[in-house]
DNA sequence: TCTGGGGTCCTGTAACCT
DNA sequence: TCTGAGGTTACAGGACCC
């Protein structure tokens, strides 16, 4: 893709985006595969798409398609089921590189980031010519390669490095911007999925420069007051948002979707404490106390719903987020419904540190508490899973007893089980989306 | 074609408080 | 004491992103 014309006079934001990240990971990982479609993702019967090879997206496959789907596109692939901690090793080399150049790093997802270099142009030289470093240390350091988008705000620099995509750098100079974004189809805008794309074709609107000469009012009748006018400043490239380097996580939880649809309510008890116990072991590790607890249930026709109920006290006791994720299903009364998938979030994370403690009431739960503990502390030394509830083993003492996502066909290191799966603590997004999903997230750079 | 898992943010509604 | 207005908070659901 295009080398910047000139200097990137009035830019000073960068967004980095991997290309086809976890795959890319993958293919360095088995150079055999170089060159040939490969996808990352669920092999089983519900498995999705997580990240693929141009090789395969040229057959049409991409992130969050169904993984048999994509294999009747593209039936020379090869199906990896992903690393994440492998993922995230690259991840963290890629971030310290980023913040060796400028302190000003505000990172998406596990493989793209906003920089605000304005403070390393002495050292470094322009924005472009500091893209274009980052693209070579990538490429030397890593063997993967990045695009670069460079702007004077996050949303074009971010429009700028998907145009171009795969390994490029694209600069978008300020008097540049309304030709670059006035062409842009709707959807192209961060912020518009499928459901605000159809409202804003059925106004007529099918460009973002059709978007721009709208009425901010009209649109925001249509879409609500923020999503309206954030959209209209968006169109006439207004965004006032800064590279904010960390900010705290505001939720953290695990769901999963079994393997067929379950209508046993033992069976639903078990995930939720299992789930519950994940939930807890991430709250712990990053030092957060949960203020709410909430859960979600799938049913077999993709109706979801959530419930979600306040502690009185902050936990990170997965014996407590499970009472109470329980209480919150039982109390759906739902009578032998068949259910998809079930999920566990804690909500409105407090530190441990200045959270209240619970006093007399909680001594109990402190003996809880301190076995948790213990059993962290084994699953580093042992592994993940290596202590768990009783009743999350088999009888013969193997862990088990919870469906998941099973794996078929042409799959290089297939995970099965549960014990298969990593329970990482990952370096999480930071900013307005911050932690990273154990599963792979889909990801079409 | 049949839809994963991890998140954030916004909106509407109801309950509660002043 | 009752009533209503207005603000705040909790909850549920939906859209979106990677």
């Amino acid at each position: 893709m295009g080398r910047p014309a000139g200097r990137a006079q009035g830019c000073t934001v960068l967004h980095v985006d991997m290309d086809a990240f976890f795959a890319s990971v993958e293919v360095r990982r088995h150079p055999e595969l170089a060159g040939t479609p490969v996808i990352v993702g669920g092999a089983g019967n519900r498995g999705v798409v997580t990240s693929a090879t141009y090789e395969a997206r040229r057959y049409g496959v991409h992130a969050a398609m169904p993984t048999a789907r994509a294999l009747r596109l593209c039936p020379t692939a090869t199906v990896l089921p992903g690393d994440m901690a492998l993922y995230s090793e690259v991840s963290r080399s890629v971030m310290a590189l980023f913040r060796s150049i400028t302190p000003l790093v505000e990172p998406l997802s596990l493989d793209e980031a906003f920089l605000d270099v304005a403070g390393a142009g002495r050292r470094l030289g322009d924005a472009a010519q500091i893209g274009e470093y980052i693209r070579a240390r990538v490429f030397d350091e890593q063997g993967i390669t990045c695009s670069v988008g460079v702007a004077g705000t996050k949303f074009v620099a971010k429009l700028a490095s998907t145009r171009a995509k795969p390994d490029g750098l694209l600069v978008v100079r300020p008097p540049e911007v309304m030709d670059f974004l006035h062409p842009l189809p709707v959807g192209a805008l961060w912020g518009v999925g499928p459901k605000t794309e159809e409202v804003l074709l059925r106004l007529g609107l099918r460009t973002v420069g059709d978007l721009a000469h709208v009425p901010a009012k009209t649109l925001q009748r249509a879409l609500g007051p923020a999503a309206g006018g954030h959209l209209h400043e968006l169109s006439w490239g207004r965004d006032p948002r800064r590279v904010v380097p960390d900010e705290t996580e505001r939720s953290t939880g695990a769901e999963e979707t079994f393997s067929t649809d379950i209508d046993d309510p033992a069976v639903i008890h078990r995930e939720l404490l299992h789930l519950s116990e994940r939930t807890a072991g991430r709250l712990r590790s990053t030092g957060t106390l949960a203020r709410t607890v909430s859960i979600k249930v799938r049913f077999a026709d993709f109706a979801t719903l959530t419930r979600s109920r306040t502690l009185e006290v902050p936990t990170d006791v997965g014996q407590e987020l499970y009472d109470t994720a329980r209480a919150l299903y039982d109390a759906l009364g739902l009578d032998r419904a068949r259910i998809r998938l079930v999920g566990v979030r804690a909500e409105r994370l407090v530190d441990a540190g200045s959270a209240p403690q619970q006093l007399e009431l909680g001594a109990r739960e402190h003996g809880r508490r301190d076995a948790e503990l213990a059993a962290d502390r084994a699953a580093r030394r042992f592994g993940a899973g290596a202590v768990r509830p009783a009743t999350l083993l088999h009888r013969d003492g193997r862990p088990g007893g919870l469906s998941s996502l099973g794996t078929s066909g042409r799959v290089i290191g297939g995970a099965g089980g549960d014990t298969a799966r990593p329970d990482l603590t990952r370096p999480g997004r930071t900013s307005s989306r911050r932690s990273v999903p154990e599963t792979p997230a889909a990801e079409p750079g």
